[in-house]
RNA sequence: GCCCGGAUGGCGGAAUUGGCAGACGCGCUGGACUCAAAAUCCAGUUUCCUUUAAAGAAGUGUGGGUUCGACCCCCACUCCGGGCACCA
């Protein structure tokens, strides 16, 4: 049994508060972890503390790095210019989250979207497998559905349209309905589109510069989903339709994503209920181009938007719309303009911060000729087969990454966390760590201000964007294996030995991102050997959280907080844990109730006081001699039994209700066998382990109640040669009575047709019909 | 807007997954013990009708449906929560 603990310490929260406070982020992180490592020790979990990891001691990440450098190796890290939120007044680069209706969360500021350089994880070379994989896992099926959703694979084609103004052109649009191309009136391109300034005409230019700059400064969620209404500008040029050599307009419009698809697509306003709405608005034609496939069917209102049969569309007319998308996959496949193909929704994955609290990566951009002779001088360099590029300052720099063997790097002190107004990292205002004297082949360093040390040394700036709080966590249940390792992650024995987690517990906020993000890595660190498992998570569980009070989430800024110190202080751990598991079900988000504690609380005490007197001995109803009544001896035999399936199936709350009816009974016994009272302190040990050792002891035992064998419940002794059955008829409850195990229908009819309670209502009708569920209902149905 | 959940007494929740709705606990009411209180114990506690009891009737967010029988399955909605790619 493997039951580790670690902290996942880099990330925004803390570097914001180093901002406020001028603290080391090291610092408070430190003090933040061993506060929750006191509470939970207090809470008597039984983690191996021998095994903690941390995210960001230079030991662990040393390993973050080492994987990040896999995946630069294999060609699946890459940089490029993408948008991020940008606080012109702040200075800075902003999260998501912090950016609230279009202003700053902080000193509510306008903010925009700027292109910056960043590091992306070609994640969608892995799209196929990470949905395909998905089908062996022993996941909740709400979260296996999601993950489909979110890789979004779509079969469609890829069609190439001529440009009426640029001739030799094309543009390459993605759609799932070919079969719909006879009734494309205008073409859309994404704002950010590469044939954007070519295509904009002088006439319209100030228009499209206008709508570019608005569209800039939206989210994608903004721009498609909650965007009811749809908004686009025409750019003066003109496409031709290769299905029917039409002249259509080439319309700009954010609905359209550049990072889907191929940035561009064919409306079809007849058959798509974007294209419609957008159609409508900018009065284009929507001509009618599939028919249902029943031609008496009357004519369907537009947008008709399912499969059918195609009209309209010269030699295609008749087809099934799955025919014709074969047909015209094939016919544009001859000319060279198009081919069926696979689009997914999975975008490359963001992988750089422009921020200091978290891991460096492991890079430093050199100029071309530097970075051959790098590799020509060490050979051993982990680089891709195509070399990653970027332009900074103006100059194409090339990206050398570390040998292994100077890893980790480690972020260096920065004199202030403040961001730098630049857009870039703390890092870049560090001139002696970001402008060096380097050595490729050791992967030593020297500040640049100093004369460079020899002729196998180059000049080269460091890469100032630091890894996403993701990074740490995508790997970290591999180093619980093994976490002091320094030659690998984990040893292959390890990982033979203890395999992937059994139970992944997560919560359900992590149905995405990160349970895909560390699929990926996982894979890839399979593909190169690194683990001997496709899958890291092969059963997955989502806890619920406690909220505060008032239903809302825990926050201190909301004053809501529960804290486990004072609950410990009044009531005892295993209070605290007894309550935790009775609240209701681990995965329900359910507020904390400090009034129902008191009801654990005197179960406790009770289980206290049956089984020790007042003065400490023991309660003089327990004896070696004792026999219990038959009723108790079921009870105590019915308990071990739910108790262990609950445990089995993370019900605990239902586990304590049959625990305290077990008390209940217990207390009402005037005689108690010993090991009676005994095996019930072992079905509640894992629950309440403090008090269970305690009376476990007090009651004569030399070890641990953790060393005894578990309990087993006996079958026979929960049989039962009685059960009640219900009367109904016509579906209404009638009466209940007791009867021997093996009634036969007939039998039971009897017993029903003599019953006080149930004979008036049989008065005078006739039987019509009889259901009969043995040992559970006998429903009569009578007109 | 899209994807995924959820809704049961005054409150947290239970119901073997289509077979007695409300287990268990909190709270509340009444009683016992006590000079009194705390603690503890006993009884009651979905709503409505009924003096009470017995006996009825209604009842699992709303409206329909399937079924001998629906908290559970289907259809249409309402509200609440999670995720939507830089919180992780």
């Amino acid at each position: 049994m493997l039951y580790p603990i670690g902290w996942d310490a880099f990330g925004l929260p803390t570097e914001n508060y180093a901002v406020k406070t001028g603290r080391h982020p090291a610092e408070v992180t430190k003090e933040n972890v061993a506060t929750f490592r006191r509470q939970l020790k207090s809470v008597g979990v039984s983690y191996d503390f021998e095994r903690e990891v941390d995210t960001t001691d230079p030991k662990y990440f040393r390993w973050t790095q080492w994987i990040w450098l896999q995946l630069f190796n294999r060609g699946l890290a890459y940089v490029e210019e993408k948008p991020v939120w940008w606080c012109p007044a702040l200075g800075t680069v902003l999260a998501n989250e912090e950016v609230i209706d279009g202003l700053s969360e902080v000193g509510k500021h306008p903010v925009e979207r700027r292109p910056l350089r960043q590091w992306v994880l070609r994640i969608t070379a892995y799209a196929d497998r990470l949905l395909a994989d998905l089908k062996g896992l022993d996941w909740p099926d709400s979260t296996k559905r999601m993950q489909e959703a979110w890789i979004g694979r779509s079969e469609g084609s890829e069609v190439e349209f001529d440009l009426a103004d640029l001739p030799g052109e094309r543009l390459k649009i993605f759609t799932t309905r070919v079969d719909t191309i006879f009734g494309v009136t205008y073409m859309v391109i994404a704002p950010e589109h590469a044939l954007v300034p070519r295509l904009t005409t002088p006439a319209q230019k100030a228009a499209v510069d206008a709508y570019i700059k608005a569209a800039a400064s939206k989210s994608d969620l903004e721009r498609t989903e909650l965007a009811k209404d749809k908004t686009g500008v025409f750019t003066g040029s003109y496409a031709i339709n290769p299905a029917n050599g039409q002249k259509i307009p080439v319309w700009i419009a954010d609905y359209v994503l550049a990072s889907y698809g191929t940035g561009a697509i064919m409306a079809v306003p007849a058959h798509d209920e974007r294209d419609y709405a957008f159609a409508k608005k900018y009065d284009l034609p929507t001509p009618r181009v599939i028919a249902p496939l029943d031609p008496a069917t009357p004519e369907p209102e537009l947008p008709f938007c399912i499969y059918g049969r195609m009209v309209n569309s010269g030699k295609f007319d008749g087809l099934a719309s799955a025919e014709g998308k074969t047909q015209l996959d094939a016919h544009f496949s001859a000319q060279g303009r198009g081919k069926g193909t696979v689009q997914f929704k999975l975008r490359d994955w963001l992988f750089s911060r422009q921020r200091y609290w978290g891991e460096p990566f492991p890079i430093v951009w050199v100029n071309e000729a530097d970075y051959r002779t790098a590799l020509a001088t060490a050979k051993h360099l982990p680089v891709p087969e195509q070399a990653v590029t970027c332009v900074i300052n103006g100059e194409t720099r090339y990206a050398l990454p570390l040998p292994e063997s100077a890893l980790p790097l480690q972020l260096p002190v920065v004199k202030s966390y403040q961001p730098t107004g630049t857009g870039e990292s703390p890092l870049a205002s560090m001139p002696e760590w970001l402008e060096i004297w380097y050595q490729p082949a050791t992967g030593a360093s020297v500040p640049a201000s100093q004369p460079k040390p020899g002729d196998d040394w180059v000049r080269g700036r460091r890469e100032t964007n630091t890894m996403p709080q993701w990074a740490g966590s995508c790997w970290y249940y591999l180093r619980y294996l093994d976490p002091k390792n320094d030659q690998a992650l984990a040893s292959k024995e390890a990982q033979a030995y203890w395999g992937v987690p059994d139970l992944y517990v997560g919560g359900a906020e992590h149905a995405v991102l990160h349970l895909l993000y560390a699929r990926f890595w996982h894979k890839v660190l399979f593909d190169i050997g690194a683990v001997p498992t496709n899958e890291p998570f092969t059963k997955l569980f989502h806890q619920g959280i406690i909220l505060g009070e008032d239903g809302e989430k825990m926050s201190k800024s909301r004053g809501n907080v529960a804290n486990p110190d004072d609950i410990i202080k009044s009531y005892g751990t295993d209070t605290l844990r007894l309550y935790l598991m009775f609240l209701g079900p681990l995965e329900a988000m359910k507020p904390w109730n400090p009034r129902g504690i008191e009801g654990v609380h005197r179960f406790l005490q009770k289980i206290w006081r049956e089984c020790v007197t007042e003065e400490g001995g023991v309660n003089p109803k327990i004896s070696d001699t004792a026999t219990d009544s038959p009723e108790l001896e079921k009870l105590l035999h019915e308990t071990i039994k739910k108790v262990g399936e609950d445990i089995e199936n993370l019900r605990y709350n239902t586990s304590v209700s049959q625990m305290m009816i077990f008390v209940n009974a217990l207390q009402k016994a005037p005689q108690v066998n010993r090991r009676t009272v005994l095996a019930f302190l072992q079905v509640l040990a894992p629950l309440a382990p403090h008090i269970t050792e305690e009376l476990w002891e007090r009651l004569g035992q030399k070890a641990s109640i953790m060393q005894a064998p578990w309990p087993q419940f006996d079958p026979a002794k929960l049989a039962s040669d009685q059960v009640k059955i219900v009367f109904q008829i016509n579906g209404k409850h009638r009466g209940d009575q007791l009867v021997p195990v093996g009634l036969t229908e007939a039998e039971a009819v009897k017993i029903a047709q003599e019953s006080p309670k149930v004979a008036p209502h049989l008065a005078g009708k006739t039987i019509k019909r009889v259901i009969f569920v043995p040992g559970k209902i006998l429903n009569i149905v009578v007109a």
